[in-house]
DNA sequence: TATGCTTGTATCGTTCAACGATACGAAAAA
DNA sequence: TTTTTCGTATCGTTGAACGATACAAGCATA
């Protein structure tokens, strides 16, 4: 049924749970239908997406509405369909206002994407997937695709994987087998022993670095952000092009750079305190 | 029947609506709780920010959080509150992803910040708001308190007022009055008078353009972007720094280049077609 | 023109999902 | 210590939500 995305729910929901509200969960699964199908939904369309019958569907859609997390596709007049609606832009952001990682991130994000000139970028782990949080994109930039929310494989993702090599290997290794492990590019590194290699390399150097791996001519470096716990929670990326730099020179100049901004944002844990 | 004992909200909600589903409603509310209160909730907190119960309050936040759209605020360990969860990142990407106009603009505001140097923002309209979709910031900007989906009062934000120039004078006018017209510096505008004179001088030049009104030492000049209805839906904006333009200047330059990208995201209106 | 299939919208009995009160142990605060 | 507040769990009641159904408008196809 539901393939393995980015869950990372504490309580895998048990069958019949009290307080378990179901037309909530109607609610937030008419929503997410949009992110299969990026197009504008019908109330039947929405209805056969999210596995519902026509009543519920158009209960929900109606109420989503006149909340604002629904708008109609033609913009109010036409009525063909419904869209995601401007509200959810507000939870966002307010999402990422709440964050104190965001929002210590900022400053020392601009420091590296000043001093490297390249395009800088925040990921937060979310078990087998990565969101971006925060993008300063690089003057020279032209490709755009990506926006804040996207979410990456963390096993192919340079940050994702610096991430993994903080993780306690059984951990890392799980998320490795949930993967659902797709090529994004024919470079792409799919196979359990050569993502092994990765990370043991990524645990040695400090850093991952990732070659055209998620985009072609791209060159990717990352370093994991831990929390007081020593646990993975983020990475920061460096990203530059194979145009203008060669991997070892990338290598060195921006890895001691991207690993002290990791430190830097990652939370010190307290004398005498040991990850147990 | 509970009648709203503790309703809060500004939306006008007809009354009794029998395709209104009042547990998503709750559940969108206690979301937006932290709109208001940046901060982790109790979910006695919630309960009291939002008017319902302990119990609804329970049930909502069980829901929110198996779903991801609330999480603990400790990071898991320690039950300390709750906080906006991943999830609503994923809405929020699909929100920009559906939107053409979003997806049209990248290339043009990429150009426009290639070619000006300075910080481009595309916000959408939202009555008594915009919202802001897209921002490139410029290289040095130091300034970065912005996120997506930051909400700016319309009338004064010059992307508001270039987009309530391009509106019928009485809906301008009514969107004016229903403002919460408060100032962001000393120097914004908030009496109605001068804000038609802004306006005003919007229409006639094609652009708006407002002096330190959101942030000291800043200029920004936005145009609107319409659609083939010719109504305004969004705005282009360009913010320069006081220390490196003169004003007059900067209108020049930046008037003619903004001015330039909002009628190439603009939707032509078909030949013959007149809005009505 | 008729016809068939959408679309969005509205109505209506039935019933179970959601309701609100309440209780409990742990942790934090006083 | 006591008190308060936290998160969590239980339970009988009931009305909010349910799903079936109907209708008009729009738009193709026949």
């Amino acid at each position: 049924m539901k393939l393995s995305k980015g869950n990372s729910e504490a309580a895998p929901r048990t069958v019949d749970d009290r307080l378990f509200l179901q037309s909530v969960e109607r609610a937030m699964r008419a929503l997410e239908a949009f992110g299969q199908q990026a197009r504008p939904l019908s109330l039947a369309e929405l209805a056969a997406a999210t596995g519902m019958d026509r009543s519920a569907a158009q209960r929900i859609a109606h109420t989503l509405q006149a909340l604002g997390y629904l708008e109609r596709a033609g913009g109010g007049t036409g009525g063909q369909g419904l869209v995601p609606g401007k509200r959810l832009l507000d939870r966002s952001f307010d999402y990422l206002r709440m964050n104190p990682l965001v929002e210590r991130a900022t400053p020392i994000l601009q420091e590296l994407r000043r001093t490297t000139q390249e395009r800088v970028d925040l990921s937060l782990f979310d078990g087998t997937s990565v969101i971006y949080a925060v993008r300063l994109q690089s003057k020279r930039e032209t490709f755009f695709a990506t926006l804040v929310g996207r979410r990456m494989p963390t096993f192919g993702s340079s940050g994702g994987r610096a991430m993994l090599a903080a993780l306690p290997a059984a951990e890392a290794e799980a998320i490795l087998e949930q993967s659902d492990r797709r090529r994004m590019t024919p470079k792409t590194v799919t196979d359990l022993p050569g993502l092994r290699a990765k990370i043991a390399e990524a645990q040695r150097d400090g850093f991952a670095l990732s070659l055209e791996e998620a985009l072609l001519g791209e060159v990717v470096l990352a370093a994991a952000v831990l929390d007081a716990q020593r646990r993975p929670v983020a990475a920061i990326h460096v990203a530059g092009s194979l145009s203008e730099w060669d991997v070892e020179a990338f290598r060195r100049r921006i890895g001691p750079l991207a690993m002290e901004a990791a430190r830097a944002l990652s939370q010190a844990a307290p004398e005498g305190l040991t990850p147990r």
